[in-house]
RNA sequence: GUAGCCAUAGCUCAGUUGGUUAGAGCAUCAGAUUGUGAUUCUGAGGGUCGUGGGUUCGAGCCCCAUUGGUUACCCCA
């Protein structure tokens, strides 16, 4: 008992009423990205960790989990390995002790398939992807260090017709699954581009999205102090505020913000941008939201970010954006894209929390064969090969033990239906079928007894 | 990486200012009941109180360390 069994933190075993809910949302994912024509693909779990270092920001490379190199204590490799523990301990990478990594996310080992296989692959491409992730994070609620994401990018295309299809995609997924109340935030990264030409030119850029991403959280003052230490003038925090105090529905937002930096440039076709998506889309829960940044920092242009319902307290179930060069940092310029993400698990714990799983998703085995004997098993088995045949997912007790026993079973695994077939019965080819919920019994012979299960 | 909280039976938890043999519910098993369950009744098994050290006549309780879990920050799905 002093050496319990356990497994790594921030990971989970999912008992079969957990799987059932998850396929419920993977497959309910499926099949909306399938009706909008995206292709399946998959990824190895290791990615080598160049491709991934680097892609996700100073703090992003911290929290790949890296695979230790084998071999590197063999005899010949002694010396490699001590050299690389140095640099290691400096703080960089050595491939002589790490050079695989477990995937961060599907949208770079993505961006890298389609640079290995550009001159196969037909563009536009649009490809979803289902597959785990992990990362080294500090596990707490709605955060784990294994998670499945799914995926839907469309590359090769500049159209902002993709955008408006990503969205009705989240939109139809979340209707599908009863998630009413989500809200789809959107914004796009040239309006944060010109705010920061406002503010101090494009180097300050990272510094002001990151401060005024917090603003629901801390609060403007808080914020504004931020920017302070980040180094922006007592004017600059001046503008950033008034771009943080744009308000109101999302007509009036943009109003407001194409008289703030409507004038330059970028700002002038980011606004274009979000109008466009905004105008396009049927969309009810999306909300432009300008305060809306994003770590990644490979976007580029339009950003999406889905919030749960309020009344569950969870970060992002989903997000996205365009990337224009996304594959140039694997030698192949000038393939832009656009992706969207859903993250399963926190979508779960979302709908575990509202309730918003039907009952049906539980069903299995529809009926169970009691054992009463060896005789009767073997004439209750037959049966039931007829029963599976048919499509009806049943099962006989493994051994002859006390009816109540049985019965038990049959409450626990949720099976409606037990069916009964004893001496009497295999004299009179028929059998006993009870539906525990409702406790009614029935007298059917054997050679209907598929026909009136099918029909309950 | 930083900080708070928690750790007692298979599970959820009680456990008084430190004081005899550490309790309850659920679950499990057996019986009332060998062809009709899930509400009932009776009984049983199961814990060196996460681990290591310390204080004390005496520690589940106090102190230190350690491990695991959890929540928040950072960041993110």
């Amino acid at each position: 008992m002093n050496n319990k069994p356990s497994i790594p933190q921030g990971t989970r075993d999912f008992p079969a009423d957990v799987v059932r809910k998850r396929n419920y949302i993977f497959s309910t994912i499926r099949n909306v990205f399938e009706l909008y024509s995206f292709e399946p693909l998959e990824s190895p779990a290791m990615e080598n960790l160049d491709t991934l270092m680097g892609k996700y920001g100073e703090e992003g490379d911290k929290l790949i989990f890296k695979i230790l190199n084998n071999g590197i204590n063999n005899e010949k490799n002694i010396e490699k390995s001590k050299a690389g523990f140095e640099k290691l301990l400096q703080g960089k990478n050595s491939s002589d002790i790490t050079e695989r990594a477990l995937k961060y996310d599907l949208t770079i080992p993505f961006a890298r398939y389609v640079a290995m296989n550009y001159t196969k692959l037909t563009f536009p491409l649009r490809r979803y992807q289902i597959q785990p992730v992990w990362r080294a994070d500090r596990p707490q609620k709605g955060r784990y260090r294994e998670f499945t994401q799914c995926d839907a990018d469309v590359v090769g295309s500049l159209s902002l017709l993709n955008e408006v299809e990503l969205a009705n995609i989240y939109h139809e997924v979340f209707v599908r699954l009863g998630v009413k109340n989500y809200e789809l935030k959107i914004n796009s990264r040239k309006i944060l581009t010109a705010l920061a030409e406002l503010c101090g030119g494009a180097a300050k850029m990272t510094d002001i999205t990151i401060a005024i991403d917090k603003l629901d959280k801390i609060g403007l003052e808080k914020v504004k102090e931020e920017l302070q230490q980040r180094g922006l003038n007592t004017e600059q925090i001046k503008t950033t505020e008034s771009y943080l105090n744009i308000s109101g529905n999302n007509e009036e937002k943009l109003s407001q913000i194409k008289s703030l930096i409507g004038k330059i440039d970028s700002g002038k076709q980011g606004i274009d941008e979000v109008e466009f998506l905004f105008n396009q889309t049927k969309n009810t829960n999306l909300s432009i939201d300008f305060t809306l940044a994003r770590g990644l920092n490979y976007y580029t242009g339009i950003i999406f970010e889905v919030a749960a319902p309020k009344e569950v307290k969870m970060g992002s179930i989903g997000g996205g954006g365009r990337y224009d060069d996304l594959t140039g940092l694997f030698g192949v310029p000038n393939i832009p894209g656009v992706g969207i993400s859903f993250g399963v698990d926190r979508i779960y714990d979302v709908m575990d929390e509202m309730n918003l799983f039907p009952d049906e998703v539980q069903v299995s085995t529809k009926a169970l064969f009691f054992n009463m004997g060896e005789k009767e098993s073997s004439v209750a088995f037959g049966i039931m090969q007829q029963l599976r045949s048919n499509g009806i997912a049943s099962e006989l007790y493994h051994e002859s033990v006390k009816i109540n026993k049985q019965f038990t079973y049959a409450e626990k695994k949720n099976i409606p239906f037990v069916i009964i077939i004893g001496s009497k019965e295999i004299e009179e080819k028929k059998c006993a079928v009870k539906q525990l919920a409702t406790g009614n019994q029935e007298i059917i012979p054997f050679d209907k007894l598929a026909d009136y299960l099918k029909n309950l």
